[in-house]
DNA sequence: AACCAGGACGTGA
DNA sequence: TCACGTCATGGT
């Protein structure tokens, strides 16, 4: 059933590209909230250690928070300086502050980004596991699985509101299931696939967008045949 | 003009 | 463990 909820988002929205990046410059007019960055089809991406970094400050900026909102921090620090590591790390504080300001929570997510900078220096370019993730302050589980799935290509479902949302409507999981009773679920049942579980994850967050929304659109909802 | 967005953390039961 | 308050800007 999951599998065919997967296929039938999948042929209704099409490849999602995500994670979205500043500097792939893809237009998708039809994606809900956006303004570019996405990379449909392509599968090879973090194709750069800025581009992994990226990826990470978006995780950590979009918690909470709309992806346009993100985008335009992210294009606030890029304006200022370069989104690598070392550059952000000797950026100003209050600057940062400033340039982060759209995505809401600027001075949590100031002093989460600070931390983990010094974490993501201190892997000297390995890979982390999902409880050294969890230990850094600021990151929760949704951030660590989207930054192990998507900047670190490691085949690990991403829960979050959207899924619960979703798919507690159709019944098939239960409404206040914990999140890892949740990820457990999908990964038991998904091909573990890194592409799969990636546009899966997107096209969960596109559905959502469209239709499952906290006032939903059920008469147009093309899942509406798996709801109760 | 309330309400919510691709959460996480601190606190007190 | 778990429910609840807090953090904050900007769309709709």
């Amino acid at each position: 059933m999951f599998t065919e909820i997967y296929k039938k988002l999948f042929k209704s929205y099409g490849p999602q590209g995500w994670w979205p990046l500043l500097d792939h410059k893809g237009i998708n007019p039809t994606k809900t909230g956006a303004i570019n960055g996405y990379h449909p089809r392509q599968y090879d991406f973090p194709q750069t250690e800025q581009q992994r970094f990226e990826i990470c400050v978006g995780a950590i900026l979009t918690q909470n928070t709309s992806w346009i909102q993100v985008e335009k921090a992210l294009q606030n620090l890029a304006a200022v300086t370069s989104i690598t590591s070392s550059d952000l790390k000797s950026l100003d504080e209050e600057t940062m502050k400033n340039a982060i300001k759209p995505a809401g929570y600027f001075n949590q997510k100031t002093k989460k980004l600070l931390l983990f900078i010094e974490f993501y220096e201190s892997l000297h370019g390995r890979t982390p596991t999902r409880d050294e993730l969890l230990a850094v302050w600021g990151i929760g589980r949704e951030t660590a699985d989207s930054i192990l799935l998507y900047a670190f290509n490691i085949p690990t479902f991403v829960v979050d509101a959207y899924t619960r949302r979703i798919f507690s409507a159709t019944g098939l999981i239960d409404k206040n299931a914990d999140y890892n009773d949740i990820q457990k679920i999908f990964e038991d049942v998904l091909l573990k696939d890194v592409a799969v579980y990636q546009e899966f994850h997107a096209l969960i967050v596109e559905h959502a967008k469209r239709y499952c929304k906290t006032k939903p659109d059920c008469e147009q909802c093309i899942l509406r045949t798996y709801c109760h």
